[in-house]
Formats: C-alpha cells, structure tokens, sequence
DNA sequence: CCATGAGGAGAGACTTTTAG
DNA sequence: CTAAAAGTCTCTCCTCATGG
C-alpha cells in the first residue's frame, strides 16, 4: 500500500476546514500556525490539489476540498473505530487468567483458591486447564496458559519456577482396609496387594515406577486408571490400593480413605508454580500468582 | 491573518563496535 | 559468525521572527 500524506495531514485539513481559521485551528492541535500551514502544503501537494483557497482575510473549501473533506472525515472516525477496538480487546485479555495445573491440584487445592480470588477480583474470569505435568509445562512455555502449577520445569532456562512445597506420596487406602490401622507404608506392603495405578503418561507414573523398578519384588499393577481422580474411585470401591500425591487426599474430598505416607523409601516430588521467563503478568494474573504461593504453601 | 526563511530538536537510517 | 548495542549522520518537522 501507498499512502502520499499522512494521518496528521488529514486531521490538520479537517480541524482547518470546521474552523475556516488556521490560528484557531493549530491551537486546537496544539501546533504553531506555521506547522499547520505547512502541514496544509504538503498535503496538497501530496494531492496536487488545492484544497483550501485562503487570503489574509478569509479561508475557504474549493470544490476539491469539500469532495475530500467526506472522504477526510470517514477516514478519521473509521480510524477512531479502531483505536476503540483495540482498547477494548485490550481490557477484555487482562480480565482472563489461564491457569495449567496438575490434576491433583486443580481437584482438590485450587477450587477454594479460585474462591478467595472472587472475592477480590470478582470481574476476571478463570480458565483452567488441567492436564498431565508436562502439558502443564508446554502450555506455559506456549504463552497458552500466565502461570502453572506442576511439578516439572525447575531445569527448563524459560521458566521461572518457584517452589511452594513438597509433596508427600501417600498409600490410599479405604478406611476398612487393614493397613488403615497403621500411621505409614512400606513399598513392600504392595506385594500383597491389587495396585491401583495413573497411566504411563502422567507424570506421578514415572516417579512411582522408578521406585517399583529398584524393588527386588515388583508389585503387579491390575487397574490402570488415565487420572488420579479415577484411581481414587476405584480405591473407594474396594478394588485395591494406588500411591498417590498426597494433595490427592487434601480436604477430606473421599472421608472412606485414608492416606499413609510411603517409607523405605520415602518418595514426594516439588510442586511449583510456573510461569513464562520474562514474561510480564496481567495484574489479574499476578494476583493469582501470589495468592497460590500463599495458599499452597500452607 | 497566512506564508516564508532560519535555526534547532528529534526520529530514523545507516555504520561501527562489542558480546556471546 | 551473528545479533544487539552504541555512535554518527541525515532528514523532517517544529518554533520563532518577520514579511506581504
């Protein structure tokens, strides 16, 4: 595209042509007269056409210059249209926050987060997306999601990662169960029982199965469930018994079970709370941000 | 009351230097 | 060797002073 005169050219016609008065008008654009003299001259030439027909005592539209005042004025309002859609889209983006988070976190911390949130930033609105750590991680990395929870990213150069706490891995168990009696687990308890475990794409897996792999008697797993909400349902239906990030447990969301933290060895890996390095936050984002840093590490 | 010349500030283009 | 930063130059557009 080719434009021969610009944008302060136009408006410097326009303002000439409601006040017929050049001083009027450059006081109106905050300009010198001179300036707008000038910036009436060159836009005429840009035109090679006399627009305004002016003499010491009065100033005037020739044809040409009432022709392109409809055209001037079009112009103008149609680029005030734009300038107003752009400000609001830009007020709606910093009144959405996308938050990645783990599952056992997003089913059972981050719902009364998101309600003490409400109640400052009732406007904004949550997106949530809960997948596996690492999805977490990419959706970050991607600029989909302001910040993450998970418990992956602490090596990654774009991510800054702040650690809230650790986490325990636990033993559920249904409180009839006969380990329910005892405060711990051992991971050679399993061997007498049906284990319950996620699928070989989260990330508690991997974990989990590195431990399974040093014992010298490799539990067998019978029920494979996609998430940890899953597992936890067929623990309660006395299937058998699945580890567990302890969080899974938090707030008495299944009152039948119980959680024994695992020993020999201990197992718990680091949640954390993610986002883009260098990134900027929203105020709505960062808001967020540091209220789950507060209410996590509680 | 608008136009024009002189002088200066600031933006942008272009070149050189420096750091990774 | 590449890309970012720093330095230099050029050009545009402004204000001030003043003419017609």
């Amino acid at each position: 595209m080719r434009l021969d005169f610009e944008f302060g050219e136009v408006l410097a016609f326009v303002t000439v042509a409601q006040t017929l008065n050049f001083r009027a008008a450059a006081d109106r654009l905050y300009i010198s007269q001179p300036a707008l003299s000038r910036r009436i001259e060159k836009l005429e030439a840009a035109l090679d056409m006399r627009l305004l027909e002016r003499t010491t005592r009065k100033v005037e539209l020739t044809d040409a210059g009432r022709q392109f005042l409809n055209h001037a004025v079009v112009i103008l309002e149609e680029l005030d249209l734009a300038r107003a859609s752009m400000v609001e889209r830009a007020s709606r983006a910093k009144q959405l926050v996308t938050v990645a988070c783990v599952p056992s976190v997003a089913n059972h911390v981050l719902p009364e987060i998101l309600r003490l949130y409400a109640g400052t930033h009732a406007g904004v609105r949550i997106r949530v997306i809960d997948e596996s750590a690492g999805k977490v991680l990419d959706a970050v990395l991607e600029g989909e999601a302001d910040i993450g929870i998970s418990f992956l990213g602490a090596q990654n150069a774009d991510i800054d990662f702040t650690p809230i706490r650790s986490e325990p891995y636990v033993l559920a168990v249904r409180r009839d169960h006969p380990l329910a009696v005892t405060t711990t687990a051992r991971w050679a308890d399993l061997e007498r029982e049906r284990l319950i475990a996620v699928s070989l794409n989260s990330g508690n897996r991997v974990l989990i199965e590195n431990v399974l792999a040093s014992l010298p008697r490799r539990p067998t797993i019978h029920y494979e469930a996609n998430h940890v909400a899953g597992a936890l349902g067929l623990v309660s239906a006395g299937l058998g018994v699945a580890v567990l990030p302890g969080l899974a447990l938090a707030n008495d969301t299944y009152p039948g079970l119980v959680g024994l933290p695992m020993r020999e060895p201990e197992l718990s890996r680091t949640l954390g709370l993610l986002s883009r390095a260098g990134a900027r936050l929203s105020q709505a984002a960062t808001a967020l941000h540091d209220l789950v840093l507060q209410k996590i590490a509680e």
